[in-house]
This record gives C-alpha cells, structure tokens and sequence, in this order.
DNA sequence: TTAATAGTGTCTATCAGACATTATATC
DNA sequence: GATATAATGTCTGATAGACACTATTAA
C-alpha cells in the first residue's frame, strides 16, 4: 500500500474507508479518485518511436498484481490538476510538462471484478505528455512500475486493471485529434528542436508516415513555429536548422482556477 | 430546498452535509455533484434564432437569488450520465434527446463567495441540446426556472452564481465546434427537417449567416444525410425536400458503460 | 566523391467561398 | 404573372498529396 513511503493506489479504488462509515457504504457519496494517463515516445521493438505509457501494478485486491493507472483519492485542500500532479510525483516522480484533464469515468460496472464487490469510484482522469527531462534519474529503479506499449497491437497487455484498458484507448484518440491539429505534438519534445523531429513526432502518434515536405510547408504555414539561428550539428549530413514552437499553449480547456 | 416535492440545489452546493462530519469538514473528500448546461434553440428579440438555456434561481446562500445552472448531488447509485437525466427530470422536466459530458470543475476557488465560507465542491457538468418535444407540458409555468439567453451580449445575466459564467462560456465553445464539424446541430431538430432548417440551426449557433448553395452542397457531400421522398408543403413557394440525418451518434465520447 | 538528410519547387486533384441561374410551389 | 424560396451550376483562389529536384554537411 506503501511505495517509497507515500501512500498511493491505482486509480479505480481509493485505499482506505473510514471504518465508522463501511455499514453505510450504499449510502455514501461515491469515492472521488484523480488519475493519469502518461504518454511518452519511446522506440518500439521494430526501433520505430512509439506511445509507452508507465503502469502501476496493482499489490491488492481487486485486479492484485494487474497493471493500471496511476492515480488516488483528491485531498480536500488541492485542486484536481494539483492532485493528478501530487499523485504522479509521488508514484512515479514524473512532473508533467504538458497535463489536461481527460474525462471524468464514473459508472457503476467499471470497478467490478469476479471476486470483489462492487466499489463506488468516481475518477477524474487526466492525460500528460512527457520527454525524458520529466522524469527523475531513479525512474527506471522503480518497483512496481514499469513501461508498456500503450496500444496492444505493439505488446500492451490485453487486461489491464478495472476500465483502464477503455480509458487509455479514448486518451489516445484525444491524442491523435490533438496532434493532427497540430496542437500537441511540440510537448513531446525540448524546446528547440529540428522539423524532423518533429515530424517523427507526429508520425509516431499518427502511426503513419508523412511526407517530409508537406510537413514542412504546412508547419511553416501554420504561424506556430518560429526560426531560429541556430543549427544542430554532428550528423553525416547538412545540419537542420532549429524551430522554437511560439503557437498557443493551454487551448482548449476552462481556465486553470476552476479545474 | 424543495421545488415540486423534489429536493435540488444548484451545482456547487450540494444540499446537506451529514452532522456527523461537520466538524471534520476539511478531512473530508470534496463533495460530488452533477450539473448541465441546456441548450435550446429560440427567436431572440430581434426575430432571428439564438441559443437559450433555462436557469434555475438560487433559494438559499450562497450567492442567493442569482440564478445557476440546474444540478444536484450524484446518488450512490446512478452512473453519472443517470444522474444528469434524473436531475434535469426533477428541476426543469426536460428528457433531453442529446446529453454529453462536458468537464469536470473542481478549483478550490470555485464555491467562494464574499460573505460565506468556502464550500468545497467538484462538480461534473454535463452539457445538453434539447428540442420543444423534449420539454414537459408545464414547462413554463415552473416556479424558480427561466429562460435567458446563452451570451450576455444578447441579454443574459452577467454574473450567475458560483462560476457558471465560466462554464456556459466553455459549453459554447464546445458546442460550436461540434457543429461546425457537423455533428451536432441535427439534435435540435426533429427527425425530418428541410436544408433550410438546418442551415438557420448552424447560423444560430455560430451567429453569422451561412451561403444556401455551399451549405447545401457540403452537407449532401457529407454522407450523414439521406434524402426521403417527402416534402414540406404549406409556404408559398417551391416545396423543399425532407431529410434524416444517418451520420454517427454519440461520437467523441467514451462508452456508456463506464460514463 | 559519396552518403545522408536538409530544404525547395511544382503539378494536380480537391475543396471552400462567392454568386449567377433555373425550378416550382402559393397567392 | 408576381413572389418567394428550392435547387443547381460554375468560377476562382486556397489547400493537400505526390514527387522531382537542389543544397550542404561529415566521412
């Protein structure tokens, strides 16, 4: 129940119930959970990036030793951002560059198993987008969570952890929406970075190629991106000159204060 | 505290909390409620359509007399969506035909009002387009709701209680989208309906005038219209061909089941 | 010089806005 | 026939996909 001495649970079921309160569990306000789905660019084993997404196992009962989300309850004092951003430090010491909030999931089948009772969760899921400088230098020696493909066609487990396996499917479709747009590719990446960089980016979410010019032209076109004087070196080639992305950051959410 | 035998507030206070906790109000999770923000189609003062939504006025502090969006407290157990329907039954008597999630508010800011304590209160907002067959007989004999128009520019209230403003200006935002990628102005009409209908539904919701032979061209190129052999006779000209929309329903969001 | 990728130019099919024209109902 | 709106046709500029071509670096 206890990972590097912080409390936490995977979302979908709170840790603990007041005792005074279990007799009247029907009649309680249903437990409220803030959880996360985490997508980075990683290589796949073909040595094409590819969406990963790092997964809690479960050391408990219901779905005990299944992978799920990270995620536990909302404290009283902090905001649902702040709590998705408490809770992924605490289980994974990742600080999101880019965090929005998903969907609130709140049925009453979606916590059910064989086994177990049904418990009451309401969760609040929220969705980031990293690059290897958010995450802590431990990362990798952590136990009970590990990377998985986010989509099973590239070796994801086929079960995952209460509903989680539908919740990261609709985040990925977000996620697709958002970088066809052109409005979220760029926080997978530093803040200099080279248009094929950022057309591996998008090909890797898309799961497409695309073609190198057309990119060009139309991310040049779209006033989002400005030039700067500076080149990378050090391939066998001509060096790429380096973009700064200049567009608008937060759109497409209500603003910070009332989330 | 009762309107029509039924116990309701507005989103963001939700009714009573058990005296048991009072005391340990701040330890307490945030208190879960569900509210929705409807929008109808009706001639605005000069003639033309606008977008309405009724309101509810507030009975008790705070933020008393203002009016809010209709909402009330999540049930133990009623998924989130049921309990959105069951809400709108019990203030307004409105079965909405299309009913979506919107977000999920839960700022600590949010409940805050000048002479009263803050009230923490996460509420999922849920987001609704009705027609007049889905409104009840007695609609507008209802005590405590109103109609006001969506935008202040066209005459609502400027300030609504807690931060609606905010939330309706958001549902707007979202509800222009969908239409203006066609997928959702058919919910205001009914099963048959002219291109001509349609076309003044989309020139309300966007507020600016659409030209007759693109709109109908594109929306034909569409593939989510099927044209039926009937006509609507009775104006003095041409009878215009009726129409059924075939397109996909519910999409953008994730599954019922776990909603 | 060669390999490799950066970066440019251009052809074409498709689409969106503007607007002219024809069709068919009621009065 | 007058009027009002339905329905169709067409011109034009913008955009997206396909792809050929030139540029510049390191080895």
């Amino acid at each position: 129940m206890s990972l590097f001495g912080v409390p936490f649970v995977a979302a979908g079921s709170v840790g603990t119930i007041p005792a005074a309160n279990i007799s009247e569990r029907e009649h309680l306000q249903p437990q409220l959970a803030i959880s996360t789905v985490i997508f980075a660019l990683r290589p796949k084993e073909d040595g094409k990036l590819g969406l990963w997404l790092p997964l809690v196992k479960r050391v408990r009962e219901p779905f005990l030793n299944l992978w799920a989300l990270p995620g536990g309850p909302l404290r009283a004092d902090e905001s649902l951002e702040g709590a998705a951003r408490r809770n992924l430090q605490e289980t994974t010491g990742i600080e999101p560059a880019y965090l929005e909030q998903l969907y609130a999931f709140g049925g009453l089948q979606r916590a059910q198993h064989k086994d177990v009772g049904a418990h009451r969760v309401v969760s609040i899921v929220y969705w980031a987008l990293v690059r290897d400088s958010d995450f802590p230098e431990d990362f990798e020696a952590r136990h009970n969570v590990e990377w998985h493909p986010a989509e099973p066609a590239d070796g994801c487990p086929e079960e995952l952890a209460f509903d989680h396996r539908e919740i990261v499917d609709y985040a990925l479709w977000r996620l697709r929406n958002k970088v066809e747009y052109g409005q979220a590719g760029y926080h997978f990446l530093g803040e200099l970075f080279t248009l094929a960089q950022l057309r591996e980016v998008h090909e890797a979410v898309l799961n497409k190629t695309l073609d190198k010019a057309n990119f060009r032209r139309d991310m040049l076109a779209s006033n989002t991106l400005e030039e700067t004087d500076l080149f990378q070196s050090g391939g066998r080639h001509r060096p790429p000159k380096l973009f700064k992305y200049t567009g608008p950051r937060g759109l497409g959410s209500p603003s910070r204060s009332t989330t």
